[in-house]
DNA sequence: AGCGTATATTTACACTGTAAATATTTTTTG
DNA sequence: CAAAAAATATTTACAGTGTAAATATACGCT
C-alpha cells in the first residue's frame, strides 16, 4: 500500500514524522512547520489534519517519536549483560548527548506550548524514557533514611539531575568559560550503593 | 515624558516588556505575539521594531526580565542575616515555585529557539540569576575530593538539580501518581557541609 | 529657526494554521 | 457484485503573524 501513485498516501502518518524529524535535523525547530512537513511527504497542506486534527497534534507525534529514540539511545552500546552501573552511566551519557544533537527536538519534547500534554502516546513514549532512567537508579542512596518513598524520591532526584544538566547544556546556558568543558561525569560522579 | 497624548510613546521599550509579561501572565505564550504586545502598549504593531529589531528581540528581553524576576523571587522573605543554609532553601524553593507559577515565562526563558542566546542583557541577568545559586551552594560537599574545580562542579550539579526539577515540574512530567506531591526539599535534601 | 535623528504609522507582502466544501479512493454492507 | 459509507486528500478561502519599505511626526541640538 506504499504506492506512490495512489491518490490515497497509503502511510502519511508515519511519512509526516519522520519528515518533521528531517527538517528538525536539517534546518530546526523554526521551520518546523504543519505545511512544511505535508510539502516535505508530499501532499498538500491540509492532508495532515486528518490524522493528527491539528498541529498541536502533529507536534505531539514528533516529540513521542523523539521520546521513543532518547529510550533507544540511552540503552545503545551496551553489552548484553552490563551491570547497572553501566547502564546507568550510559542512560546519562546518552541523555545528555541526545539533547545536545537533537536541540529542536529536545526543546520539542520539554514544550508544553507546542504539545498535547494528554496525548496517550506522547505520555505512553516519556513514561517509557522515564522508567529507563528509573531502573538505573535502582539501589542509589541518595539520602541515608529508609522512608518507604526513598525510592522514587532518589527517581526524581536522579531525572531532575540529568535532565536539568541536559537542558543547560542544550540550551547554552552552560558554554561560557571553564563550564564548557564539563562532562555530564565530570559533574555527577558514581554515587553510593546500597549493600 | 510619559505623555499619553503625544505621538512618540516616551517609555515603548519599557511597555512592551511589561506588556509581553501581562500578556504571559493572563493568556499565555501562545499569545505571546509581537502584535499582541503592540497592541496593549497601544501602539502600531511595526512601532517595536525600533526598539528591539525583530520578534527574537523582544522577546530576549522579555526573557531578560524573567530572569530579574527569577533572581528577585529566590532572594524574597529572608531575615538580612539569613544562614547560607536558609538562602540555599530561599533560592531552590524560589526557583521552583517561579516556574510553577509562570510557566509560559519559564519555557520562553529557557527557549534557544525564540531568543537571541548572545543577547548581551539577557546574558547579563542569566548570569545574575546563576550567580545567586552559585552563591548559595558555597561550601557544598558534593564529591569528596578536593580537586581545583570541585566548586565549579558542585555549582553545576546545583543548578542542573534544581532547574531540572522546576522544569519537570511545570512542563507536567512529574505530575502523576505519588510524584505529584513531591516538593523540592523532599528530594534534594540538606547537604553535607565543610568545617 | 532649522536640520538631523529618533520614533511611530501606513501599507504591502509572504507565510502560517484552520475551516468548509469538494473529490477521490478504500472499505463495508446488502 | 453493486451501492452505500467511510476514510483520505485536495482546493479554496480566511484571519492572523512577522518583516520590510516608504512615509509621517516629534524630539534634540546648534
Amino acid at each position: 500500500m506504499t504506492d506512490q501513485s495512489t491518490y490515497h498516501h497509503g502511510n502519511l502518518k508515519e511519512a509526516l514524522v519522520q519528515a518533521g524529524l528531517d527538517i528538525l535535523n536539517q534546518q530546526g525547530l523554526a521551520d518546523l512547520t504543519l505545511r512544511a512537513c505535508a510539502l516535505r511527504a508530499g501532499v498538500s497542506h491540509t492532508a495532515p489534519k486528518n490524522h493528527f486534527g491539528n498541529l498541536a497534534g502533529l507536534m505531539s507525534a514528533i516529540a513521542a517519536r523523539g521520546y521513543q529514540r532518547l529510550t533507544e539511545t540511552m540503552q545503545t552500546g551496551l553489552p548484553p549483560d552490563a551491570s547497572r552501573a553501566d547502564r546507568r552511566q550510559a542512560a546519562m551519557g546518552g541523555y545528555v548527548e541526545f539533547a545536545r544533537q537533537n536541540p529542536g527536538l529536545f526543546e520539542l519534547m520539554f514544550s508544553p506550548q507546542r504539545t498535547n500534554g494528554d496525548d496517550p502516546d506522547l505520555l505512553h513514549h516519556a513514561g517509557r524514557c522515564f522508567a529507563v532512567l528509573c531502573d538505573v537508579s535502582e539501589g542509589l542512596i541518595w539520602d541515608k533514611s529508609d522512608a518507604p518513598d526513598a525510592a522514587l524520591r532518589a527517581q526524581v532526584m536522579h531525572w531532575s539531575m540529568v535532565h536539568g544538566f541536559a537542558q543547560l547544556t542544550a540550551s547554552g546556558k552552560l558554554n561560557k568559560g571553564e563550564m564548557k568543558h564539563l562532562q555530564i561525569f565530570d559533574v555527577f560522579p558514581q554515587f553510593d550503593y546500597k549493600s
